[in-house]
DNA sequence: TTGATTGTTTGATCACAATCGAACATTCGT
DNA sequence: ACGAATGTTCGATTGTGATCAAACAATCAA
């Protein structure tokens, strides 16, 4: 018998469950703000991890994509042997209003 | 000779210095958002730190102000040997619009 | 099946943030 | 001059966050 495999799954809460301070918090690594400026120029796009060019390791990146997820400010899911993500724009936005954008100005 | 007193003197850093993860940073402590709500019920009020009802002792508070000087959050000022601080609320928003009214809503 | 790709997990380290008690400094009242 | 009031600073502790290397897991390509 083969081992049955377990798809990774990706947490995804909800917005309403999101508290302030852990969306500051996510927001106050200039690694992530990147991350999510990136991510702004496309919103539509699924960004795989290597897709974006950061100065920490992969285990490091693997680490920040959970705190985003945590957030509330992205989701992502699994494609083959990639780990797509995009932003939950339209809902951050909503529970947390104009935020997003002050991440865009800088 | 009597040793010349040096009264206490707090900064006051230009907004546009202010980078947005230190702001982030500053409101992502729960303590902090209960100091900055409180203030913005009377925003043109000037507090002294024992007016507010905070869980952590006096030398943690005073950090806490601190961390509100050095974002652009609050300005304080001595008086007699009370430390009173209020919000940079125009300033502020200017810088990072929207963003004190996130933590005015919770 | 073998090896390369892509990311996660683990274990460890390092830096920083929050906290406290105690000592200190300044000012005010008496 | 003395003592209370109000914060600040210091030293130490504790916890959390960012980071890395290495091992692991799942998938794809040849």
């Amino acid at each position: 018998m083969t081992t049955t495999s377990t798809p990774k799954k990706y947490q995804r809460p909800k917005l309403a469950s999101v508290p302030l301070p852990l969306a500051m918090q996510a927001l106050a690594d200039p690694c992530r703000l990147a991350i999510v400026r990136q991510m702004l120029a496309q919103p539509e796009h699924e960004f795989a991890c290597n897709e974006f060019d950061l100065e920490p390791g992969k285990a490091t990146v693997s680490h920040h994509f959970e705190t985003l997820r945590e957030a509330g400010i992205i989701e992502s899911r699994v494609e083959g042997r990639k780990c797509l993500s995009a932003l939950r724009l339209e809902e951050f936005e909503a529970r947390f209003p104009g935020l997003i954008e002050l991440v865009r100005e800088g």
